[in-house]
DNA sequence: ATTTCGATTGAATGATTGCTCAATCGTTGA
DNA sequence: TCAACGATTGAGCAATCATTCAATCGAAAT
């Protein structure tokens, strides 16, 4: 009847607080979090996918998705945050990038779980 | 004023569609942005770093997280369906662990990317 | 059989989010 | 100095999503 009654009684106590002594023991929880988060969406693993292949212009990748401008700025903004993409910018037109050798890495290893 | 014509006019079209015909080569795309999608809400990761650690059951998981019962059991059910995680059934418990090796490696491979 | 209890499911809801539109910024060239 | 144009930003909207509650299922024990 009474349900923390019930999570007191059956539930592995030990086991519990073993588990989650090391879960907090990783500090980067929140980070890791949000950039599987970024990955997570069409737009931003296409564009991710993309700059992968070659730099673009936010215009080119505007182009490329079938989507505004704007909305890449706004996509390309939170990659940028979490240095998952750089730029560098020519007159008026910004090149993007990415900014990390291992973000290929991680994607490879996603392929290889869903090969299965 | 016509966006459109912009497009069209100030793109690099070459590039866009070489890019655009290796991206679609990849058959997995829909595959691999649920697999991130899925790593990406706190409490489904770390339901994964705990299985990671050992196998557990629902209970076990609703008290390490502080959510309901419902809560993990509707999670795992989607991680189940992407085969992110397998059960074995015992009596009335189920006992949750991880389908895949790729998955550590996987987190292994995010870390080094957050590590900078 | 009936009770028990963990697991599951569906509906409802509050929060998050990805997009577009409109306005603005910053750099270039006339 | 002004016009052009790609990039950026903020507001607003529609859709998605994570959670809880309540009800039900299924296995085990009395």
């Amino acid at each position: 009847m009474n349900d923390a009654a019930c999570d007191i009684l059956f539930v592995d106590e030990k086991k519990v607080k073993a588990v989650r002594k090391k879960l907090l023991a990783n500090g980067h929880l929140y980070e890791l979090t949000e950039t599987f988060k970024l990955l997570g969406d069409p737009t931003r693993l296409k564009i991710i996918l993309a700059l992968n292949q070659t730099e673009m212009c936010g215009c080119d990748l505007a182009a490329l998705l079938g989507v505004t401008r704007s909305a890449i700025s706004h996509q390309l903004r939170l990659l940028k945050n979490l240095r998952l993409v750089k730029f560098r910018r020519e007159g008026k037109i910004a090149y993007y990038s990415l900014d990390d050798s291992h973000i290929s890495e991680l994607i490879d290893a996603a392929m290889e779980h869903i090969r299965e």
